[in-house]
DNA sequence: TGAATTGTTATCGT
DNA sequence: AACGATAACAATTC
């Protein structure tokens, strides 16, 4: 579930708390989430310091002091917990498992000590989640589209970005290799507030539809984040922002703007959430033409 | 019991 | 070629 939010935060919380620590150790107990290998990856990264944690899509990115950089993926149910060493001065000997850490986590699946006597634990339940090495991070992550807030990313962007394809909204949204960040949550919640179904067209919007796409994007990620993230199961502790969700999970209840009943649809082989009143499904214009035609002729007034 | 869920990628069909 | 659909991955909840 961590989408761009989520995982926004944890990048805020890790970055004081690792940069300027040295790695002293890796291991992992399940081998298929690590790449290449956790042998290779504990000598590639054994001995370096962090030099600073950021974030690439849903990817963390920790910057090793040797220019390589170490990906972590959280997929489904990954999560990274902190785990407080001894103090230096009654330190004991550090056993190779987790064990000893004081920590909830119930599926440590890999785990970084630090020359602080710190732990830091990848929890996984569903093991999707990856911990990648990398020495050359473009090539790593020239596979996904721009971050949504990239100063370049405006509503003419967003409109070239849709426009020079014919696809459903949602899975488009959905689309790393487009617009990455985006999860099912916040695009149901995106969709919501630019009031468009997720049937829509990409190739359909008007140029005042666009803009609306793309204010609701940058407050749905915005509030996200304001919020600590969304914390729909146990699967990302802390955060409000499932309070507010206004669609998503919200089947049968009522639209917090018109008061009909939110719906339940499956598109992309995706659990979507919609209000049909606020998000009227696509008529047939693409058919008769006529949006295609209305759509090129406000284009010039998108650029301005 | 089995369907649904989540993010991503690989593969198949149109 | 560009798209959507499907399956796979794995565990857990409903």
């Amino acid at each position: 579930m961590p989408e761009l939010p989520e995982v926004e935060c944890v990048v805020r919380r890790l970055r004081p708390r690792l940069v300027g620590r040295r790695i002293v150790d890796f291991q992992s107990r399940w081998a298929p989430s690590v790449s290449p290998s956790p042998a290779r990856v504990r000598r590639a990264i054994g001995g370096r310091r962090v030099d600073d944690v950021t974030r690439r899509a849903k990817y963390i990115v920790l910057h090793l002091d040797d220019g390589a950089h170490l990906l972590i993926h959280l997929r489904m149910s990954g999560r990274l917990e902190w785990s407080a060493g001894p103090s230096s001065a009654n330190r004991a000997p550090r056993g190779p498992k987790p064990d000893d850490h004081a920590c909830a986590c119930r599926h440590v699946r890999s785990w970084w000590d630090l020359d602080s006597g710190d732990r830091l634990l990848f929890d996984d339940s569903r093991k999707f989640g990856r911990v990648m090495h990398t020495r050359d991070l473009a090539a790593a992550t020239g596979h996904l589209g721009v971050e949504p807030f990239d100063r370049a990313l405006d509503g003419a962007a967003l409109g070239r970005l849709l426009r020079s394809r014919s696809r459903l909204l949602k899975p488009l949204l959905l689309d790393q290799s487009v617009i990455a960040g985006l999860g099912n949550i916040y695009t149901d919640e995106a969709l919501f507030l630019a009031g468009l179904h997720p049937l829509t067209h990409s190739d359909e919007l008007s140029d005042s539809q666009i803009m609306d796409l793309y204010t609701a994007i940058g407050r749905v990620l915005r509030d996200g984040i304001r919020r600590g993230g969304a914390s729909i199961d146990w699967v990302y502790p802390g955060g409000s922002m499932q309070h507010s969700f206004r669609v998503y999970g919200r089947t049968g209840q009522p639209c917090k703007r018109c008061r009909s009943r939110v719906v339940a649809l499956r598109v992309g082989q995706r659990g979507t959430h919609v209000c049909l009143k606020c998000q009227p499904p696509p008529g047939r214009t693409r058919l008769a033409g006529a949006g295609h035609r209305r759509v090129r002729a406000n284009s010039a007034a998108l650029r301005a």
